[in-house]
RNA sequence: GCCGAGGUGGCGAAAUGGUAGACGCACUAGCUUUAGGAGCUAGCGGGGCAACCCAUGGAGGUUCAAGUCCUCUCCUCGGCACCA
């Protein structure tokens, strides 16, 4: 029979549905226990994306060379419904996106059962069903109660369009993801959650990780640390001194005017006063108000500025210096005030070069001067960070509701445990409100309640959360799933986690993996998550990018999305499977080629009536053979390891191109140890083999096939022969040969030889089985 | 500007400091007469009839030996960015 990848997909398919092979089984301490972890996609509307292909491919053999390595084996999905898209197409066609959510992800797991992937579907999570959310909430409740969360105006990104308040993640070049509208910044009472108290941690704790190096440095460099002083200046005629930031207190004498951002309290102040610069300065905070965020955060732009008409003094010079106004400082950063020193700091230099302001090119740094600041009390060593605290509130309807009231005497107070969860009501429309409301406050029944506390009338919160909370934790509930008590039984964790590995993307290297590793940190403090393990994750790889077939990254206007569904129905998922693993190195960018798919389709096919010449023949392996299915093996498991899966693809189509020259005699057992190898990337195909080996259902849970370094050891080897380093020919000779038989049988070649005798024979250097090197001069 | 990853045939890519280009795609020639994006054999970095010579972004260096290690430099991609 020839191979049919729709006969077997249809006949296989199926069988995995009762199959228990997958299953991670909790406390089965008779094996290693490996948690594999891939993202939980957003299930949208247009199905799984040919990126989450590539990335659960791999993620699945690696979870299916662990399984066969004799490890209990955790490989659980799940979806991560909340969120814009929903909401949008709900807001569009008037659909409750809970219909919605249910439909997509139907189709999800549909496909992805087709793909072959290994999940262990008795674990399977939702982050919109309520038995889960109300765990986010909860969190959120403990949040609040140890004053990590609270309720403060903050300005944000504000879309005039929608009428809606947009994160950071939301805003695309200055434009509201949703209508491209330029958005404006407003002031609004939003909770924030502060993460900022674990900055230092969320450093640290990196070192406890083994995430590759790529990963550290985005976390660390999102966090920004920097050590420097705090340093307050007088004000002249002002009561208060002006406090900076600064990480080079050694340059203070070179400081020759001050900067603040417009939106510091000392420019407030200013203008209720009688100062002649006050018109100047309005005029000023007129101009830029009008900016984009997109435009005052352009570094390349020339800068502006205005002069406060306030002088203060440098304490270490005495000398009066101006204090500046403008939009190169900001709030968000320091303290939202600078001391300027243009002889040493390129933008300062620009500023003061531009205003005609003084520069100090003669002074020195001065090793000793923080010591003299702190001395005179002028200021103290401080740290900052560039990360800022997490906004959390969202004005949208498609999220966790915050399950927080507000009461008039009691303030806000977190809804107790018993109550949780606070379930999302069905809502006639899903637009936010015209006050910039989610629609939740338009329920009047709903949010009208009584206080926890006192009893008294209160107010729901109306806000949601952002999408990132349902995945803050996820990793945890995979543990157990069903729990009604806890967000996940004590013993449970303990058995499976940390996270062995985790693959997913760079695109979720700061956000995602930041805020879950604050939020696994803080319920570590909690006490509710295992003492013995302080970080969520022990190992973080990503994985590459799959770009159009025009070298472009996918997108729908440019026309080159890639659909996986569209080439499992034409060539198989065990060819898609393959060709995704054979593209190129794991985590590089690599181009759709539909003809290289082709090329895989072929080798499967090869592979296919290779095994099926051989099968029942009742052959013995021939010792030719075997060497070449040991040598197999033996990459295969090294590379599999080091997530090498193109490697050991190639190194499969060789061993199949040799074996399949006439002549070769193998028997059952070492065919199936080829098809073993072949079942982590086209578990289908190999199944349908193991099956026409003989052997009983399921290649899957076999035992990883071990190399014997016997079936390695060749007789003869081709030694490279080099004079002066260059390669001159080859010699057959064994590969532990003396020194002198090599020479001696180089000497045999006049093609060699006639090197050698160009002159003197000064040195040889001669590695076993690899090389042999004279030195002739 | 900072951080990270890279630069090897027409293309995707391989190479514990030891035969550069495995494997695949595309292409060429021959054989097969083939309803399936076929199969088989051979060739396939550049130059040269050949012996050989030249080739891993560029320039130096270490070494018997460098794509691989070191120094400098150019370029590409990804992330962050008026970070004080």
């Amino acid at each position: 029979m020839a191979y049919d990848f729709k006969e077997i997909e249809k006949k296989w398919i199926p069988q995995y549905e009762e199959f228990d092979g997958y299953k991670g089984i909790d406390f089965e301490n008779d094996k290693e226990k490996f948690y594999m972890l891939t993202e939980f996609p957003y299930p949208s509307g247009s199905g799984l994306h040919v990126g989450h292909a590539f990335a659960m491919t791999a993620a699945d053999v690696y979870a299916r060379f662990q399984r066969m390595q004799g490890k209990n084996v955790m490989f659980p999905m799940g979806w991560d419904a909340f969120g814009l898209p929903a909401e949008n197409y709900a807001i569009k066609t008037g659909r409750n996106p809970k219909e919605i959510t249910k439909e997509v992800t139907d189709m999800f797991r549909s496909q992805m059962k087709k793909l072959g992937f290994s999940f262990d579907w008795d674990r399977e999570i939702n982050s919109t069903s309520p038995d889960y959310y109300k765990w986010t909430q909860w969190i959120f409740t403990k949040l609040f109660e140890e004053g990590l969360a609270e309720k403060k105006e903050m300005p944000i990104n504000w879309c005039p369009k929608d009428k809606i308040g947009l994160a950071n993640e939301e805003v695309i070049d200055g434009k509201c993801e949703r209508c491209g509208t330029e958005v404006e910044k407003r002031t609004i009472s939003q909770w924030v959650v502060k993460i900022t108290d674990y900055a230092d941690r969320l450093i640290n704790g990196l070192y406890d990780t083994e995430f590759i190096e790529k990963v550290k440095a985005a976390q660390i460099n999102w966090i920004g640390k920097k050590e420097g002083a705090k340093i307050r200046f007088e004000v002249k005629g002002h009561p208060e001194k002006l406090e900076v930031f600064t990480t080079r207190p050694d340059t203070i004498a070179g400081a020759t005017f001050m900067v603040i951002a417009p939106e510091h309290a000392l420019v407030g102040e200013l203008l209720e006063g009688h100062s002649d610069n006050v018109s100047r300065v309005k005029e000023y905070l007129e101009n830029i108000k009008g900016e984009s965020e997109m435009q005052r955060t352009d570094a390349s732009r020339e800068k502006t500025g205005v002069f406060s008409g306030l002088i203060a003094i440098n304490p270490i010079t005495n000398k009066e210096i101006p204090i500046w106004i403008a939009d190169y400082v900001t709030m968000s950063y320091g303290t939202g005030a600078i001391m300027a020193v243009p002889s040493h700091d390129d933008r300062d230099g620009e500023f003061a070069q531009k205003f005609g302001l003084e520069i100090n090119e003669t002074y020195t740094p001065d090793d000793q001067m923080m010591e003299e600041i702190e001395k005179r009390g002028m200021g103290e060593k401080a740290v900052t960070y560039h990360l800022r605290d997490w906004i959390f509130s969202r004005q949208h309807y498609w999220g966790e509701p915050i399950p927080m009231v507000y009461c008039e005497r009691d303030g806000w107070v977190s809804v107790p445990a018993v109550d949780l969860p606070v379930v999302l009501p069905d809502v006639e429309k899903y637009l936010p409100t015209d006050t910039g409301e989610s629609p939740l406050a338009n329920i009047k029944d709903w949010v009208e309640t009584t206080c926890p506390k006192c009893g008294g009338k209160a107010k729901r919160e109306t806000d949601t959360m952002p999408n990132w909370a349902g995945s803050d934790w996820y990793f945890l509930r995979y543990c157990d799933p069903n729990n009604q008590d806890v967000l996940a039984d004590m013993k449970k964790m303990e058995y499976w986690m940390p996270v062995d590995v985790y693959v997913g993307g760079d695109e979720h290297n700061t956000l995602h993996l930041l805020y879950s590793r604050f939020i696994y940190q803080f319920l570590w403090d909690l006490a509710v998550v295992p003492k013995s393990i302080p970080e969520p994750y022990k190992k973080r790889i990503s994985h590459g990018v799959i770009l159009g077939p025009d070298g472009n990254r996918m997108s729908k206007s440019k026309g080159n999305v890639i659909v996986p569904d569209e080439f499992v129905e034409k060539y198989g998922a065990d060819s898609l499977r393959t060709y995704l693993m054979f593209m190129g190195p794991f985590d590089a960018t690599m181009a759709w080629n539909e003809r290289s798919l082709i090329g895989v389709r072929r080798f499967i096919e090869k592979f296919y009536n290779l095994i099926e010449l051989h099968a029942g023949t009742g052959e013995v392996t021939d010792d030719e053979s075997k060497k070449v299915i040991h040598q197999l093996i033996k990459q295969a498991t090294e590379d599999v390891a080091e997530f090498k899966f193109n490697t050991v693809i190639a190194r499969l189509m060789e061993t199949v191109n040799t074996l399949s020259k006439p002549g070769f005699k193998i028997g059952t057992n070492d065919l199936g140890s080829v098809v073993k190898v072949l079942a982590l990337f086209a578990p289908f195909v190999a199944e349908q083999l193991w099956s026409d080996l003989g052997e009983v259902f399921s290649v899957h849970n076999q035992e990883w096939p071990v190399y014997d370094e016997k079936y390695l050891l060749s007789e003869r080897v081709n030694l490279s022969v080099q004079v002066n380093g260059k390669m001159r020919g080859l010699v057959s000779i064994s590969p532990d040969a003396e020194e002198q038989t090599v020479i001696l049988e180089v000497k045999k070649s006049e093609k060699i030889n006639k090197y050698l005798e160009e002159g003197e024979i000064r040195k040889i250097i001669y590695i076993r089985g690899k090389t042999i090197n004279f030195v002739v001069g």
